[in-house]
RNA sequence: GCCGAAGUGGCGGAAUUGGUAGACGCGCUCGACUCAAAAUCGAGUGGAUAAAACCGUGCGGGUUCGAGUCCCGCCUUCGGCACCA
């Protein structure tokens, strides 16, 4: 607090926004306000960080939803004193720029995405300028750069070195419409849609590059350490699916086959066995009197895609080949069925059916006539009876019909917490049978695009050498311009002679290069350390600055990145640290999400339902800040919700109300008291507590509403004599700077029109003093048996004594107590009288 | 089917450890200013009632002096996973 008074000098002008938001902006850039200084460590750090857009062209409201309140949140950090990095950049390869290239090449026209992407660049820096944005354009980012894209090229070498990238044939998931294969993250739902565009995916078999992501499979199950909403963890859990068991070796005839199962106790109830259609001993082991059905089979379950398969109800198909494997503890010969509810893609595409205990095995039985042997006792019943069970039993019980773990109990939790699981186990392995395993439902990270804009592989296919890196210092592989674009379905890149056509590193004899492209998000999977040296040259980023600036403290954006970009980030993360450039485990500190800005009328955004909020006209209208302002109000952050239109006139009038408290002449004359003073001082000492832990909280929407409670306390108080105490100047001050996080300009401007030297925004955030938020005198409420009954007004030290006998006393109170007598008081301070009494 | 989150006025939403439900804002009503309107300022605003008693946080129970908050059983909405062995 400043220990004297500022002489004030009124001005009275109306708040005009567009008179003050372009004059700070321009004075802020110029003197390079928001630069930050890497090397400066005279402060404690703090890296904020929100997700890189894709240079759309246009700001949107969702844009400003995700922003905003993130600039607000790291403006208060460098409030507080830290040496806050905040940058900005553009998630610059993708889709929609080849494709608005295809559409104008159609009508006969020539636009690069290169260039339509850099000109969507320029624009959006402009528009979130606009914004009053702190962003640092000094260390920006575009991931379309040669000199940023070359680092995909060297992250995917060192992991071609390391096994970590391989190439394989297999069946993948094609999108139609994008007219390229996808991740199996891409891949979303029931329905299998096209995770960009909503087109169902189709099955090809194709062969494509992938990153062994499933080798950190268990590692990404730990987020010990991490303030990471429980929502996208669980996701990202179900997601890694995690299955701990036992695998199972069984004899057939053509060799040992091994089986993972999650209930090894169970294996003295295996009648059958199962393999997927596709499984390689299926052709081996069909009997030739089935061969033609077998057959028939496998062709259908080709033929087939999931889609038709969920549609079929779910009704168990399967034949059997003819031939037989032993169970291995029981030594009994069990039938081989194949039946497409077994998948080639999941454990080891094979399993043993019990089908006492599952409930698919059960179906599968019943349909064909296939042995079912009880082998769980549930406690409540005598006996089992197999014959009267229309559903899979897979609860809790005794083992019976179970050799030597008969007796055991499996209590029905899951792996070695199970006593039955752990002791088959420890049979198994005694035995040389099968041992303890878990398995994965993550796959493979598949990076291959068909698609012209991305980053090249650096790979050549040499027909003596096979796949060879291309060497580290002729790095990058850049991307030729010179392309035609028409999608075939295949990487244009393929139809670029020479590109395509190169020479073998090795021998030098004439080879060719891989004409695919790496997926975006590979882009984006280390993208925070570039920001740090943005054009390095001599590696992807500099040890030294990211051991000080890494891992991020707070990382921010949509919910939808919840599996995809999140954990590939985690799983680079994880790479670059066993590459041995960083220490740390994890990329992000603290994620917080925010949720989706809808139209009026509750619906997603979209030009087609003509409910799009154009941030552009709002600014236009209502000003940056107020924009910013109401963005922040609306509700909880990570909540989202609709636009209001009318809603935008609280936060309208709440600046216009902060403008005129400090901007005009005060007319009341009224003498000040002792009383009004302390008052003030506790409203604007409660408003700094209040707002402080919200913005800690990102809660935003209160914050805002504190300050606008602390508005209309001080223009009740203000009156001349008031204006003149320093009570009033820390109201003021305090006020400002907790509104200079949210609305920048407003604040700035406010700031120097009460004679205030240099900008809001290099001050530190204001502190409060808890014996100014202790009252004299606290209203409590006296209840009668728990219903409120009269208020009263005791002094904040009362004695419990003294506060019941003025309880008591209280008109309305007195009537219930007459003829009745107390059993019990409670007195809660601060709070509540509560007199429990019986009539 | 499994896992998770959420249901509070006309609307967006507030409510430390269980302690005065509805902060703040929108809207609405009345008033001031104005010839008038807009803007602004002031007062009021959960329901019902003349007033009190009373009823109110999705529904039904329970624990407690006291429950939006804790426990049990449901309903609805949203999200994730799903023939994953």
């Amino acid at each position: 607090m400043s220990e004297a008074v500022k002489e004030i000098s009124y001005e009275s002008t109306r708040y005009n926004p567009h008179a003050i938001e372009p004059k700070w902006q321009k004075k802020w850039e110029e003197a390079g306000l928001y630069k930050v200084d890497l090397s400066d460590q005279s402060k404690p750090k703090y890296y904020f960080l929100t997700m890189y857009p894709y240079p759309s062209g246009d700001l949107h409201t969702g844009h400003w939803y995700a922003e905003a309140p993130a600039d607000a949140a790291a403006r208060y950090l460098r409030m507080k004193g830290f040496n806050v990095l905040f940058p900005m950049g553009f998630d610059a390869f993708g889709l929609p720029a080849e494709n608005a290239a295809i559409k104008a090449a159609r009508r006969g026209e020539n636009v690069h995405p290169a260039t339509l992407t850099y000109k969507q660049i320029d624009r959006m820096v402009k528009q979130f300028a606009q914004m009053g944005a702190m962003f640092d354009w000094s260390k920006m980012i575009a991931t379309c750069d040669p000199d940023y894209y070359k680092w995909n090229q060297w992250f995917f070498l060192k992991m071609y070195e390391k096994g970590l990238a391989y190439k394989k044939q297999s069946p993948v998931d094609w999108c139609p419409s994008c007219n390229t294969t996808l991740a199996r993250e891409q891949v979303i739902g029931d329905d299998r849609v096209c995770e960009r565009c909503g087109t169902p995916v189709i099955k090809k078999d194709l062969s494509q590059w992938y990153l062994k992501i499933t080798d950190y499979a268990e590692e990404l199950l730990n987020f010990e350490g991490l303030d990471w909403p429980a929502r996208v963890r669980e996701m990202q859990t179900n997601w890694i699916g995690r299955s701990e068991g036992a695998e199972v070796n069984f004899e057939t005839p053509a060799g040992p086959l091994t089986v993972f199962t999650t209930r090894p106790d169970t294996l003295w109830g295996a009648s059958f066995m199962v393999l997927a259609p596709e499984h390689p001993f299926v052709a081996e082991l069909t009997s030739a009197d089935k061969r033609t059905q077998v057959d028939a089979y496998v062709e259908e379950a080709k033929r087939k895609t999931e889609i038709d398969r969920l549609a079929e109800g779910k009704e168990k198909t399967g034949v059997f080949i003819g031939a037989y494997a032993k169970n291995p503890v029981t030594g009994r010969d069990i039938p081989i069925w194949i039946a497409d509810y077994v998948l080639m893609g999941y454990g080891t595409g094979a399993i043993m059916a019990v089908p006492y205990g599952d409930q698919r095995d059960f179906e599968f039985a019943r349909k064909f006539g296939l042995d079912i042997i009880p082998v769980v006792k549930p406690d409540d019943v005598e006996t089992v009876d197999v014959a009267g069970m229309d559903k899979a039993y897979d609860g809790p019980g005794t083992m019976i019909n179970s050799g030597p773990i008969n007796g055991k109990i499996h209590n029905g939790e899951k792996g070695q917490n199970s006593p039955a699981i752990a002791a088959t186990i420890e049979y198994l392995e005694g035995q040389n049978l099968g041992k303890a395993a878990i398995t994965y439902r993550l796959r493979d990270w598949l990076i291959s695009r068909q698609r012209y804009w991305g980053t090249p592989f650096p790979i050549i296919y040499c027909e003596e050498h096979g796949a060879v890196a291309v060497p580290y210092e002729t790095l990058p592989v850049e991307l030729p311009t010179d392309v035609e674009f028409m999608p075939t379905g295949e990487s244009p890149l393929k139809s670029h002679e020479s590109f395509l056509n190169t020479t073998c590193p090795i021998c030098g004899k004439a080879a060719t290069r891989e004409t695919d492209t790496m997926d975006t998000f590979m882009d984006s999977s280390w993208y925070w350390f570039r920001y740090l040296t943005p054009h390095k040259e001599d590696g992807p980023l500099d040890a030294k600055l990211a051991k000080h600036w890494t891992p991020v403290d707070t990382y921010t954006g949509g919910i939808e990145h919840a599996i995809l970009h999140l954990m590939y980030a985690r799983f680079f993360t994880k790479v670059i640290r066993d590459l041995g450039l960083i220490q740390q485990d994890e990329p992000f500190k603290r994620l917080r999400n925010q949720g989706i800005i809808l139209g009026e009328d509750n619906e997603k955004m979209s030009k087609s339902r003509g409910n799009v909020v154009n941030p552009d006209d709002l600014v236009a209208e209502y000003g940056a800040d107020t924009v910013r302002t109401y963005l922040m109000f609306i509700g909880p952050w990570d909540q989202g919700g609709p636009w209001n239109s009318k809603g935008i006139e609280g936060p309208t009038r709440f600046l216009g109300r902060s403008w005129t408290l400090v901007t005009e002449e005060p007319t009341n004359d009224e003498a000040i008291t002792e009383k009004t003073l302390k008052e003030l001082k506790r409203a604007v000492h409660t408003a700094i507590k209040e707002v402080t832990d919200d913005f800690e909280n990102f809660q935003f929407n209160t914050a805002i509403a504190e300050l606008m409670t602390l508005v209309n306390v001080m223009n009740k108080a203000k009156s001349k004599q008031v204006v003149e105490t320093l009570e009033w100047q820390e109201g003021i001050e305090g006020l400002i700077k907790m509104l200079a996080p949210i609305a920048p300009h407003i604040a700035e401007e406010l700031w120097e029109r009460s004679n205030h030297k240099g900008s809001i925004h290099l001050k530190n955030w204001p502190s409060y003093d808890e014996t100014a938020l202790v009252k004299d005198s606290i209203s409590m409420a006296v209840q009668v048996n728990g219903k409120v009954r009269g208020q009263i007004e005791v002094a904040t030290d009362a004695s419990k004594d003294d506060i019941l006998d003025t309880a008591k006393a209280e008109s309305n109170v007195a009537r219930y107590l007459d003829n009745a007598q107390i059993v019990r008081e409670i007195v809660v301070p601060g709070k509540l009288v509560n007199l429990v009494i019986k009539a």
